[in-house]
DNA sequence: CCAAAAGTGTTCATCGTACACCCATGA
DNA sequence: TCATGGGTGTACGATGAACACTTTTGG
């Protein structure tokens, strides 16, 4: 039997917080088709790499982030027909989450990289603003059970900063008392990690991201919000 | 640029509740490689149809099994070089649960097709071990904060049946009259569709599942537990 | 009448939330 | 000593678990 061959490529949805907004990466394409239109970093697989080491080479390669392994998760993969109008594309997406505050460096497929505010963001390249969507939504939704906001903070932050994660993310303000309770009776969240003084107020407590990655029980937001 | 090409297959973890038990549906390889070794079903997309309707077409092909699109959800690609000795192979797995009761109708590829009990798996071809693990451990977690258990359970269906769905899957007893006003206290989860007499005790109430995707809050199981 | 299955009411501990209050620093 | 930000104590309503009790059928 001949096998129908098709190529596959990785799609990157790269998040930050940037002044309390989260931020998405994007690239301007520097190639046809939709060239000069803004568009997620990613690129083919090879040959000879897997799916998994094609994202991190990508994101590389197009964002000049150099993340480990960890912080990469596939997200889902998109494979209509038409979705490219190259020929037959199927795409693989992954979600990183991302510390780095500094700008994006391009790489040798796009004109750009920038991050650009989640709440007006440009149409996208292909099927991309389906992607960002799906990526966002499950970002939000992981916050509430896993430890993931600590990949969000340059590590050591203070509580006021992770807390400040949820609030971007969710988009609504969040009672600093209880959530450092919650946030420190989660065995494994957070470890102390020294005190940083020279703010205007009390030195706050630093952290870093402990050992654990599910939180049981979870910090959830209200059901009937966006 | 030349574009790397390569196959890309679905993969299915088929789901159902026999006995009390979950199951899971193998299929005999027919063809090479890994003939006569029990595996999932599956098989390549082809040029002119999407990922998602190569899983529904070799679900029908491979167990007989004709569901509507609303019973696949894709769970993970699995996307390494050497994942199949034939050559490059990426490989897209869905997860389907199903209520069906009757016995599974083998296609061509296949020498046999039948339902297992997850407790006592067989070694799997490729790396369906793998695959059939992510997909249970999904399963598991999404009977949690999503109304999927309903689709385990054949309409009209009772209270009982549905709580049989959590207890096979997580493997605990569950409380029959504080599970009873957890899902009626979660609008949309189920909705009241007749009464069944005829059995030994108190005719039960019979439901079918409502419109509600989500649960809020959700059903938890403990933490610690497999 | 008894067993079995379905469903209701009640109690109690636990958890989330709201918020008053205390602590430590810079200006 | 005041403004600012960090952290603790506590009261109250909501939720979940355990379980006694009632209802409705078949034998």
């Amino acid at each position: 039997m001949k096998l129908p061959q098709m190529a596959v490529a990785v799609d990157l949805v790269v998040l930050t917080i940037i002044d309390g907004t989260l931020n998405l990466a994007l690239v301007d394409r520097g190639i046809p088709p939709f060239k000069g239109s803004p568009a997620l970093p990613g690129g083919f697989v090879l040959d000879d790499e897997s799916v998994f080491d094609a994202a991190l080479r990508e994101l590389k390669e197009e964002t000049g982030l150099d993340l480990n392994a960890s912080h990469l998760e596939q997200l889902a993969t998109f494979g209509d027909v038409d979705r490219d109008p190259r020929g037959r594309v199927v795409s693989v997406a992954y979600l990183v989450l991302a510390a780095e505050l500094g700008a994006l460096q391009a790489g040798s497929d796009a004109s750009g990289a920038r991050w650009h505010p989640i709440d007006q963001l440009p149409p996208l390249a292909f099927d991309h603003d389906t992607i960002t969507a799906i990526g966002l939504e499950r970002a939000k939704a992981k916050l509430e059970y896993t430890t993931i906001a600590t990949r969000f903070c340059p590590p050591p932050f203070t509580m006021a900063e992770l807390r400040s994660v949820y609030e971007a993310a969710w988009g609504i303000p969040l009672d600093a008392r209880n959530f450092s309770r919650k946030v420190l009776g989660s065995p494994g969240f957070v470890v102390e990690d020294g005190i940083r003084a020279g703010g205007r107020g009390r030195p706050a407590t630093l952290y870093r991201a402990g050992d654990a990655l599910s939180l049981h029980p979870p910090i959830m937001r209200d059901p009937d919000l966006p």
